[in-house]
DNA sequence: TCAAGGTGTGAGTATGCACTCACTCACTTC
DNA sequence: GAAGTGAGTGAGTGCATACTCACACCTTGA
């Protein structure tokens, strides 16, 4: 049971293959930006392959279709937004701010910063409507990030639902780059200072 | 100058070719289901043309690219929502009710019914993160339904992205089918009577 | 009646895709 | 060291796709 190798070098890793589990995250890490750019259908596991430095077979062994690989992505993707969720929320807790306030800031920060993590959101989205894997992963989604959200903030049904509002706003404001239209609809519509949605 | 031929039954229409307006009008009615169900990207000429009875060479006449013929899509179901609206507003008028909340439920209606308008804006507002063309006809969308609702419904800037926001949840939350979950975010964010979005 | 131009197509081309198969090599166990 | 298992791949297969081209037919105007 005792690793028989303390006399390699202990400065390399005496395995030079990787572990499957690594490279799944190597994989999940490749394939993100590629369904963000082009989307379900237009995202080649040619390109995630060499993203990820393994070849197109050894993916289709660690994710037997492309349609699973999506959904782990989708749900990476949610897994970023808990991270940045709670974040926002310990630091709202440990300074005394206002938790929905926070959180929300913290969200605009996210997609403006990541457009990996909306791109692939507003691409679920719409395969939603006739793929029932990604509609499904959606679903757990906004489970998640409601229940999430419930708890951190303590906001009544009708407060969390301005609040989602809010979100899917930013989101397509984002995806089109509103801000940076000078017109009067996109200064309305991108203006989440001092918000209605926040308390 | 007489058609030639008296001779044939009188029922038929003398021209037996369609304009190519008329054609063109066949191929977004086809093309329309065909994007909504698969996205850009995997939905196939040949099955558009074929929905328009036409051939697939006829098609890329009338549309010389695949991304011309998304883009008149996109603006066809921009026409769409700004025939709901005006109606809804024009009722509200005569008979004396809340604009606001009226477009708001003609929304609802509309998208609920008609799952081919919202599946292509929301695979328009994905592709908008990298096709130029399906973002700037999304910020055409923006602009017109923007200056619609202030015009017919009179609200503030933040009035009406309070309810544009409601307008993108309403999209994401029936994309994924929330109405048939029956779970506390489901309930939460799929109730849209009484609604603090209107007014 | 005939030329001009619009309507319309069959049969391609070149390319790209998801997924498979037969196979090699690294590592562990006994 | 033998045997088993997991990591990893080169070289396909079969099919679908956007777009093209040469060509035919219908309609109109003079």
């Amino acid at each position: 049971m005792v690793p028989p190798a303390a006399t390699s070098t202990p400065t390399k890793p005496s395995r030079t293959l990787s572990t499957a589990e690594e490279r799944r995250e190597a994989i999940l890490t490749a394939a993100m930006p590629v369904f963000a750019e082009k989307g379900y259908h237009a995202a080649p596991t040619t390109e995630i392959a060499k993203g990820a430095g393994i070849s197109q077979a050894y993916l289709f062994r660690l994710f037997p279709t492309k349609e699973e690989l999506f959904v782990a992505v989708i749900e990476r993707s949610r897994e970023r937004m808990i991270e940045t969720f709670t974040e926002a929320a310990d630091r709202a807790d440990a300074e005394g701010l206002d938790p929905t306030e926070q959180m929300g800031i913290a969200y605009g920060d996210l997609v403006g910063s990541d457009r990996d993590v909306l791109l692939v959101q507003l691409h679920a989205q719409a395969m939603s409507g006739f793929m029932p894997a990604a509609r499904k992963a959606m679903r757990d989604c906004f489970a998640a990030l409601y229940a999430l959200a419930a708890e951190r903030t303590g906001g009544s049904p009708e407060e969390l639902k301005l609040w989602f509002a809010g979100g899917m706003l930013i989101n397509v404001m984002t995806a089109i780059n509103a801000e940076q239209v000078d017109q009067p609809w996109a200064r309305a519509l991108t203006d989440f200072d001092g918000d209605c949605f926040n308390g």
